[in-house]
DNA sequence: TATGCGTCATGAAACGCTTGCAAAAATTTA
DNA sequence: TAAATTTTTGCAAGCGTTTCATGACGCATA
C-alpha cells in the first residue's frame, strides 16, 4: 500500500484547474482570480500537497540552495559566520549545503564541483588561501561566489571581511604602548594571505610607525591549534618578548596557558592579545584581550550579498567591509 | 554569448550513441562495451560535461543529500556530531543540508517541511526534545530520520548515542567517593527528556546506592549557557554543595569560574565534573574531569545508519549505544 | 539450418514542475 | 451594444536525467 505521491496534477484536477493556474497560486503569482485562488489553496489542503522542489529546480533552473565550503564546522570562527549564513539563508527561503574542506585545495576542488553538479544557486567560500585550481574554476563557473571572513589579495572575488591590517595595527599598538619593546606575532600559515599580507604588514606598520627594528625571531609561524601555543611558550621566552600578538584565540589561549603553566604572570610579565573575541576569550583566566571582529555578521552580510549577485541586482562595491573593534580585558595591562 | 549548458543529449550526439547509453557510463552501469565506454568516456571529457544533479534527483527520485538539523553549528557539542555526520556522508557520496533549528519547535517542523521538499533521502535530527507534532511529522513522512546524539524516550524513532543514565553514574559516584555527601545536580532544562529522564535517574541511582536522601535543593535546572554557570555560585554554596555534577560543558565552565571567582578553592572545596569533555575542559583552569563521549563518532554512526536505512537495509537494532568514559583531571580530588 | 541465448544498445516514456503564448472571460469604453 | 482592453486561464513545450520494454547482433548448440 504505497501511498501515491500526490502532484500539481492532481491538485489541478481537483480543482478543476489547469496546472498552470495551481503552479500560479502556489507561487503567489497575482494573476489568479481571488476565487479560483482559494478554492485551489483549499484543494491543496485538503490533499496535503507539497510542491516538489526538485522538480521545481529541474523546470525554473534555480534550486534556492547555496553551497557552503567550510574549513572546518567545529571551529567556532567558521561556524558563526555560518550561523550568520544560514540565519540570513532562511529568511530569503534559501537552504544551505554545507561542506567541510579542511582547507585542503584538493578537497575544495571536490567539493565545489559537487556543489556546481547539484545547481547550487550560488557559493560562499570560507577559507584563507584560494589555490589558483580553484580561483580558476571559480571563474570559470557562472555561479557567483562570496568569500566571507576572508579577503581575497587578487581583488577579483567578492568579499565581506574586516581591515585586517588596521585592526592588527591597534592591537599591537597597545601592547607597544604599554612599553613592550619586543612583541611576537603570532599566527597560523604564512601561505595564507590574511597572515603574510595583512596581519604581518599590520604588525610593520605599527614597529615602523614606532620605530622600533623589525625582528624575524618575533615571527612565530604554526597552525590553529590549541596544543601548537601551548607548546610555544620555550620559543618565545628565548626570543625575549615580553607580550604576543595571536592571530587566533584557540592559539591564544594556549600561548596564554603554557605561559602561566610555565610560572609566568600574566599580565605581569607578559601580555596577550588575540583576534576573533570568541567565547573562548572570556572563558580563560585572565580573560583575553582581542581585537572584535563581527563574526554573525560577516556571515550574514555575506549571505545578503549573494542574494543580490543570484537576483542579478547592480552591486557597487566588490567587497563589504564591516567594522572591527578591540576590546581591553586583563590579558593586557 | 551564454555559453549553453551542454546535456547528455549532446554527448550522446557527439558520441553517436543514444543517451541510455551515455546515461550507462557515467553511472558506471557494466553493460557497456569496453570500445563504447571509452569513445563517450572521451566525448564527455572533450565537452567537459557534468551530469545536472536536479534532473538526476527527478528521474531516479534520490537526491544524495540528507537533511541535518541542528540546534545551533555554533554550540561544540552540535557541531562535533555534524563533522562526523558530514564526514561519512561525503564518503557514501551525500552532501548535507544544515539547518539550524534553536531548539525551537516550530522552526523544527518549518525546517523538516522544507528538507522534505527538497527531497532528501534521509534526516538526522539533532536535539534534546521531539514535540509530538514534529514526532508524527516524523512518522507520516517515509523518509528516514536518525537521531544524533541524544535518546528517543519513546523508543520509536532510531537512535546513536550513549549509555547517558550509566554516565551520570559513574561521574557522580566518583564525587561522592571523595567524600562528598551533598553533590548538586546542574543541568539544563528539565523538559528535555535527556535530562529528566536519563540524567537525573543516574544522580538518583547513585544517592540510592550510597544510601543517601534526595534533596531537590540541589537540583538547579538552568539554560545552557556560560552565564547561566557563572550566576549559580551563591544559590549552590546556600543549598551546602561541596561539588556538583554538570551536564554541560559551556555550564560548567561557567560555574567553574564562578565558584573561583568568589574564591573557593577547585578543586579543595568544590569539585566539579561536566558531561562532553569539549575543547573547553582542557581550556579553562583547574581542567574539568568530564564524562567523555565519542561526539565525531556518534554523528559518524548516524549517517553510516542512515546509509543503511535509505538503501532499505535490514537493520537488527532500532538504537545504537557507543561507548562513553570519564577522564579524571584537575577540577575533582 | 533453425533455434536459443547472452550481450550491448536504442527509443521513448516518465519524473513534477515552470512558463511563454494564445485563447477565453470579464470589464471598461465609446 | 459593440469594440477595445485587461484580467484570467489553459495548452503544451520544455528542463536533463533514468529506466524499462525492445531489438539487433553474434555465437554456440541441437
Amino acid at each position: 500500500m504505497e501511498k501515491k505521491t500526490i502532484t500539481i496534477y492532481d491538485v489541478a484536477r481537483e480543482a478543476a484547474v489547469s496546472m498552470a493556474t495551481v503552479s500560479r497560486v502556489v507561487n503567489g503569482n497575482p494573476n489568479v482570480k481571488p476565487a479560483t485562488r482559494k478554492k485551489v489553496l483549499e484543494v491543496i489542503e485538503r490533499l496535503d500537497y507539497r510542491p516538489n522542489a526538485v522538480a521545481r529546480g529541474l523546470a525554473s533552473k534555480k534550486t534556492t540552495t547555496v553551497g557552503v565550503i567550510i574549513p572546518d564546522v567545529t571551529d567556532i570562527y567558521f561556524s558563526s559566520l555560518a550561523r550568520g549564513i544560514d540565519d540570513v539563508a532562511t529568511m530569503y527561503k534559501y537552504n544551505i549545503i554545507l561542506a567541510n574542506s579542511d582547507s585542503n585545495s584538493q578537497k575544495e576542488i571536490q567539493v565545489l564541483n559537487t556543489l556546481l553538479a547539484k545547481q547550487v544557486d550560488g557559493i560562499i567560500y570560507m577559507g584563507n588561501k584560494i589555490s589558483d585550481e580553484l580561483r580558476a574554476q571559480f571563474e570559470h563557473s557562472k555561479t557567483p561566489v562570496i568569500l566571507a571572513g576572508s579577503v581575497d589579495p587578487k581583488e577579483e572575488l567578492g568579499s565581506v571581511h574586516i581591515d585586517y591590517v588596521a585592526a592588527v595595527e591597534e592591537a599591537v599598538s597597545d601592547l607597544i604602548n604599554h612599553g613592550n619593546k619586543r612583541v611576537a606575532f603570532i599566527s597560523g600559515p604564512m601561505d595564507e594571505a590574511i597572515n603574510s599580507e595583512y596581519r604581518l604588514k599590520g604588525y610593520k606598520n605599527v614597529l615602523a610607525k614606532k620605530k622600533i627594528e623589525y625582528d624575524p625571531e618575533l615571527v612565530f609561524e604554526t597552525d590553529y591549534s590549541y596544543r601548537a601555543g601551548e607548546i610555544l611558550w620555550p620559543a618565545i621566552v628565548s626570543a625575549g618578548a615580553t607580550a604576543a600578538f595571536v592571530g587566533d584565540d584557540e592559539l591564544a589561549a594556549g600561548v596564554l596557558n603554557g605561559a602561566q603553566d610555565a610560572g609566568a604572570g600574566v599580565p605581569e610579565n607578559f601580555e596577550v592579545v588575540t583576534s576573533n573575541n570568541s567565547k573562548i576569550t572570556e572563558i580563560v583566566r585572565p580573560k583575553l584581550s582581542s581585537i572584535t571582529q563581527p563574526l554573525y555578521d560577516i556571515g550574514a552580510v555575506s549571505m545578503r550579498f549573494l542574494t543580490k549577485l543570484m537576483n542579478k541586482e547592480e552591486v557597487t562595491e566588490k567587497s563589504v567591509e564591516l567594522p572591527y573593534g578591540f576590546i581591553k580585558r586583563a590579558s593586557t595591562k
